[in-house]
DNA sequence: TCCATTTAATTAACATGTGTATTAAATTTG
DNA sequence: CAAATTTAATACACATGTTAATTAAATGGA
């Protein structure tokens, strides 16, 4: 008999089921987002900047899971739209500092009621105890050393 | 007391871990197909069409997880690299029947293997059982219905 | 101090994501 | 059968993903 390859179906790849369970949890997200007039990374960015005050494009990059040169891009939008404003650091002249504005704020606060639900109710859906159960596998994952 | 709400550090928001296991899972996938030229996108087209044979786009989209206006521009891409041939359907003549060439099925051939090994140090890294834990609440939350 | 290196941010170029509009062909309805 | 509707694919516009190149500023070492 030949060795024969385990070809995964596509249910049982990871990376497309990765995917598939990430479109199906932004689909609402997207829903409210569009409503309030912004992309779902321009919603990160500001929820970083809301959570962790005044930082500087790399320190927002990491934590909103952004590429630098699409979050250049992205705070020349919300500056434009007047939800961020940015400042030359101080001490290091390579660097900036990016805050929020209050209109920035008050957008984050008038919806992360309703972001907060539409992750409630997934939970729900899902079950409590599955759902904290994929987020410790999903954590587990990005910890661990692929590459070598 | 004030009712508060419980905002989840980024760890524990379940798009962003989303996000974050799959960049990490992707890594090295990327890293063999820019050897080979091609994107993962294009690499998920190929594969669909050599498991499932000649197929209209439609069909295509659903099952490599892509919107149709972008399979419509990568069919583009991979006609003229010669990987894919396009024929009208001669019942329906909306439709069109997308087919790999011998090009296109000996790319996949050649680095199937290498795709599979790279799951496979994933699985082992992550220990098989909750790598399959993990795959079964994929599927959980992608046939949950989160739309009441 | 001077130069090589590194770092922060931007720019450029190409590919895809995403929503909307469009076109042609098939299907449904009256 | 003809009009209205639906479906398949494409086109368009804007935003982001991704890699490489670029610029300016900081840092390290001879």
């Amino acid at each position: 008999m030949s060795e024969k390859l385990n070809i995964p179906v596509t249910s049982r790849s990871l990376p497309i089921a990765l995917l598939r369970a990430r479109e199906r949890v932004m689909g609402p997200i997207r829903m409210m987002l569009a409503d309030v007039g912004i992309t779902e990374q321009q919603w990160r960015v500001l929820r970083v900047l809301h959570e962790g005050g005044p930082q500087e494009p790399t320190r927002i990059a990491d934590r909103a899971c952004l590429l630098l040169p699409s979050l250049t891009r992205i705070l020349q939008k919300l500056t434009e739209k007047g939800l961020i404003a940015r400042a030359p650091d101080q001490v290091d002249r390579r660097k900036q500092v990016i805050s929020i504005t209050d209109a920035g704020a008050a957008l984050i606060e008038d919806n992360l009621a309703t972001s907060i639900l539409i992750m409630e109710r997934i939970k729900t859906k899902m079950g409590a105890e599955k759902y904290e159960a994929l987020l410790d596998l999903l954590n587990q994952l990005d910890a661990a050393d692929v590459t070598s």
